[in-house]
DNA sequence: CGCGCGTTTCAGAAATTCCTGAAACTCATT
DNA sequence: AATGAGTTTCAGGAATTTCTGAAACGCGCG
């Protein structure tokens, strides 16, 4: 199949980004073809568009698959897996950030709370600190981050475009509420 | 130099993770020290301790750098670069996520932009208009960040600490303010 | 069972990224 | 302008990651 100019130059610029996004450029451009067709495509589809190997697309899949960034369809009469993206935008980057935090942020809270747990060397004292200070802040962020998940879409657009308006609210609850000591 | 248990894990980990953060290992290996030490670090003091190249360790900084996650230092009568990294944490965060938003968001934001501004052929249409989607989408998100950018980091804190109460917040204004459209 | 259709695994080739040592460069000092 | 401490650049080797084709596997059906 021949990929029109438009879809061609938003595959290879997804293709592109997927390096500096932790995803190899096979996979970006696997994801971005997804997200611009009408309707679902089975694993020769991409092939065919795309000019990867069997191989490498079944494992592009695979790792999408592992990111929940695909689904799954099935058509009548044909036990071919077809795959899309969400049609929900904001879907899409909550599962992204959501995946993001695994990957990125999970792994070194527990880290660094295991160190947190040893009793520092002398002269680590500082550094023991440093540590404990950091794992507040990411909890700080980990917390907010599971508040705002549980929003419903609506809610949480609105609050994105109330923008600095928000300031003014949290100017307020820092006078009126105690605030969490250090944060 | 013999690096602490402490220090020695809490730099490996780092250095892992690197990689899943579009930094290398040196790179996440070095900041990690330098993150950790009591007094700002010259390069060869990190060779020492990790054992680098010494041009390994001044790619790694200029990296670092142009990230704008370490500081300049000076002693007197020593005109060796010192590297600090900020003592405010969140002043960190902040420079992370916006150094992330310039490499991995804007220039997606520019190709989007170049792509909707073109006709979009037969056939087209919908992909288009995903694409348009998506556009507006990246910049709603965008304009929040700049905004969040511009609290203070006492209000921002602040903000954070409210986490689901402003739920109730969005709720209203969700019913009482003209939502900008579609978002 | 044995066939057909589809998916997954895997070892090695290809491509990319990382790291090093040597050489080049900078600049204050004599 | 020569020295020397310090930094940067760079070509190529080392290590890692990505990609491929071939073979193995899974499973519904006659």
């Amino acid at each position: 199949m021949q990929l029109s100019q438009l879809r061609q130059e938003f595959v290879l610029h997804f293709g592109e980004m997927g390096s500096r996004w932790g995803i190899n450029r096979t996979v970006g451009q696997i994801y971005a073809l997804l997200f611009l067709a009408d309707e679902p495509l089975c694993a020769d589809q991409i092939v065919e568009a795309l000019g990867f190997s069997r191989s490498n697309v079944s494992m592009g899949l695979k790792e999408l698959q592992s990111w929940n960034l695909v689904r799954l369809r099935h058509r009548p009469d044909d036990r071919r897996d077809y795959f899309t993206t969400p049609a929900d935008l904001w879907e899409i980057v909550r599962t992204l950030v959501a995946e993001r935090k695994k990957r990125e942020i999970d792994p070194t809270l527990s880290k660094l709370r295991e160190l947190e747990m040893t009793r520092p060397a002398p002269g680590d004292e500082a550094a023991h600190a440093r540590i404990a200070e950091l794992r507040r802040l990411i909890e700080t962020l980990t917390r907010f981050h599971a508040e705002l998940e549980a929003l419903e879409t609506e809610r949480l657009v609105a609050l994105l475009n109330m923008g600095a308006r928000l300031g003014k609210v949290a100017a307020g609850a820092g006078r009126l509420l105690p605030m969490r000591r250090k944060a």
